[in-house]
DNA sequence: AGGCAATACTG
DNA sequence: CAGTAT
DNA sequence: GCCT
């Protein structure tokens, strides 16, 4: 159970990937599902021009409570990632899924122009702008986000200054760790975290199964959050091995944010939909605190940054050792 | 015209 | 129930 | 906005 031993799990994408045919010199053939989950997942974006463009515009659309066409250009975003090479003509997307007509245009007009009229609008728009901020910090979303821009705060420091503004919990937390966790995390931060967490499960339970999934998983050398899956061999007692890791996070002083949920699993309710079932697993979403002296390449942080820790966001899934199991297969199968 | 993932937790 | 998160 |  070295941490760079188990084999991709990804919480989403447990269906196969297909991998669209490239013609010869040409356009990406007519190989991309309209379903994200079937879509080949890659560490590479040939088209960040324009999907950085439609998430702005989706975004934007996010802000004005237009939750179809926000979702309309967060596809269009995803479809343009999966592919395996960049866009050069506008040809290339008629085969394209999730492009319309608006999605189209804008890509005409960077490929014409290098930028695209209603992106750049909304991007010099104040009220983008500032929601833009207030939805970074954690457990910030867009309502809380308008209700502030609406009584004339406009900054980070004026919702802080504010006496009358009651923050939840994770906002707080959002506040409190903004620096650190909207900061990229490195690979070697990640691995580090893995450690860690595998460190504390080995101690729990000494039989255990783990892995880094994710985006690291995958290759990528960054990532917002670290996501890890682990379990015990001992059928049953997945939900108190998490518990229990918990528990020690805590007692090692490294605990700084707990969402804890408890298993929803029921094999009897959705037999059929098993795929699904991750999402049904014990799982919970941290906030935890990454010693410098843990991490080989040392952390992803500012040189002026002389705490020598950094926070981190991290999600542990623990399902029961069959799923486990079988996760692991299906997705080695699918990539190697 | 109607749907867009689904769902658990907090306050 | 509304809002946020994954 | 895009798809059915």
């Amino acid at each position: 159970m070295r941490e760079s031993r188990p084999v991709a799990v990804e919480t989403r994408h447990l269906i196969q990937d297909t991998l669209p045919a490239i013609s010869e010199g040409g356009a990406p053939a007519a190989e991309v599902s309209q379903y994200a989950c079937q879509r080949r997942t890659t560490t590479d974006n040939y088209n960040v021009v324009f999907t950085d463009a439609f998430e702005v515009l989706a975004e934007c659309y996010e802000f004005n409570q237009m939750d179809g066409r926000c979702l309309a250009f967060r596809r269009a975003a995803s479809v343009l990632k999966s592919l395996p090479r960049g866009l050069s003509s506008l040809e290339e997307t008629h085969s394209l899924p999730c492009l319309g007509g608006h999605a189209k245009a804008i890509i005409g007009e960077i490929l014409q122009h290098g930028r695209a009229f209603d992106v750049e609008k909304v991007l010099s728009d104040e009220r983008y702008q500032t929601l833009k901020i207030f939805t970074s910090v954690f457990g910030v979303g867009p309502k809380t986000a308008e209700k502030w821009y609406r009584s004339g705060l406009r900054s980070l420091d004026h919702i802080l200054a504010d006496q009358s503004i009651q923050l939840n919990h994770m906002q707080q937390n959002g506040f409190l760790h903004y620096g650190d966790i909207s900061r990229a995390v490195s690979k070697a931060e990640a691995r580090a975290l893995t450690k860690v967490i595998g460190e504390t499960v080995q101690a729990i339970t000494p039989d255990a199964l783990l892995a880094l999934t994710g985006g690291f998983r995958r290759g990528k050398e960054f990532g917002h959050d670290v996501d890890i899956i682990f379990t015990t061999l001992e059928l049953g007692m997945e939900e108190n091995l998490l518990l229990a890791v918990i528990k020690s996070l805590e007692k090692q002083g490294i605990l700084l944010y707990c969402d804890y949920q408890a298993s929803t699993f029921d094999l009897t309710k959705v037999p059929a939909h098993s795929f699904e079932a991750m999402d049904h697993f014990a799982k919970c979403f941290l906030i935890l605190r990454l010693e410098a002296s843990q991490v080989e390449e040392g952390l992803n942080s500012p040189v002026e940054d002389i705490r020598g820790w950094r926070a981190v966001r991290v999600d542990l899934v623990s399902p029961p050792v069959d799923r486990y199991a079988f996760a692991l297969l299906g997705w080695t199968g699918s990539r190697v």
